[in-house]
DNA sequence: CAAAATTAATCAAACGATTGATTAATAAAA
DNA sequence: TTTTATTAATCAATCGTTTGATTAATTTTG
């Protein structure tokens, strides 16, 4: 019983994740999350208290995978600052592409302006990743492996925006690739390694092979 | 009196514009609304229907802004391809930033999975603008100009995601750039320029200069 | 012109529907 | 039996919307 009861939680966690990241906190009523799960609706606040409990249980069921991905690679002295980046990258692209929906989900929420707590605790999860990016860059550009005129801030926009643009919208991705985008198949044994390799040869070209400035 | 009506929408809508921008649709709820714009609740319906015929007024005001603007430049047969997508860059940028509410509020519902005219309208009207890139694009790589092996899409990916990051997620651009982002003022005089800037020397370095691909 | 009729704009109050949440009763498990 | 899990019914609050009344502006009429 222990057993099945946190394989219900973690399935009433999988429906919910996937509702929310399709019609928004606001937009998914608990009355449809539950019904999705075949639940009854009494057992979301039973299991999780409320909603906002539900959407937070979400987070600390991916907490540990967000800890310190990124932070490890960043710390190893022996690599180059090119090989750091481009780990960085394979690992990120991986992770999002994994949990596409709960980075949709983050997405939106943290865009949204409501201060509330749950709101600063993903900012705060969003910004050690981000950080950890720029940290990386910033040290190739100090250490001279990276172009010094590098926009290092500009840099990361692009990481994330790129990821996000795909993940974010699919509907816009899939009629720019002309494939279905939201196929998670297809999202993971393509879209995966093709970001991968777009994603270093653009930054390789900017951050490495940059050595012409002429007109910007 | 004609005038005054005319103005006293542009006020609604400019004030549920930002809110819509700032909560999303659902979280923005019309009392909220009426309450900022100082009117009262029946207005809205009274001027706009319903508070989906006030979501859509908002886009038609801007629908014609959206209608040709890098189509003409695409069209144009005496710029190079390079000389096409810089000024399309430059365009887009500053587009973005002088409506910045608009378009983040554009990409949070267009991210939503819930099927209806509106949205299919938004994604129709954004496609215009991400074809328009990927064609410009294309046509570089296809006439040679630009580099051969080039995602375009993913490139498109990178224009459309750099600059929904920054307007999408101030709070995070904010603490990467350690600026005000969401400072009307920061984001019109420095960000705009340095976006543009960035965004050219990024895409130039990936697209013109790219000729080592030793190793992804 | 001035009075009457019509239209447009605005408001407070209330509507039915839906929201997240809670209850009290029952079923299952320990 | 005691604890845990589950259910249907119900709660107050809020949602978007509608109403009927009132005021302001415009047009028509005498």
């Amino acid at each position: 019983m222990e057993k099945e009861k946190t394989d219900k939680k973690d399935h009433i966690l999988d429906v919910a994740e996937k509702v929310f990241s399709e019609l928004g906190y606001d937009g998914a009523s608990t009355r449809l999350i539950s019904g999705e799960a075949n639940v009854n609706m009494a057992m979301l606040n039973y299991y999780f208290g409320s909603k906002e409990g539900l959407f937070i249980a979400i987070f600390e069921r991916k907490i540990n995978s967000f800890k310190t991905l990124l932070q490890n690679i960043n710390e190893d002295e022996t690599m180059s600052s090119w090989d750091k980046l481009s780990l960085c990258v394979d690992k990120y692209v991986d992770r999002v592409v994994l949990n596409s929906y709960f980075h949709k989900l983050v997405n939106r929420e943290v865009s949204l302006s409501k201060h509330s707590e749950i709101n600063d605790t993903i900012t705060n999860i969003i910004m050690t990743n981000i950080l950890e990016f720029k940290k990386v860059i910033q040290d190739g550009v100090n250490n001279g492996s990276f172009f010094e005129g590098a926009d290092t801030e500009l840099c990361v926009a692009t990481i994330f925006g790129t990821k996000n643009f795909i993940i974010n919208t699919p509907q816009l991705a899939s009629r720019l690739f002309e494939k279905d985008i939201l196929s998670a198949a297809y999202l993971e044994n393509e879209i995966n390694e093709r970001t991968k390799i777009y994603m270093k040869r653009l930054l390789k070209s900017y951050l490495v092979t940059n050595n012409d400035q002429t007109n910007p």
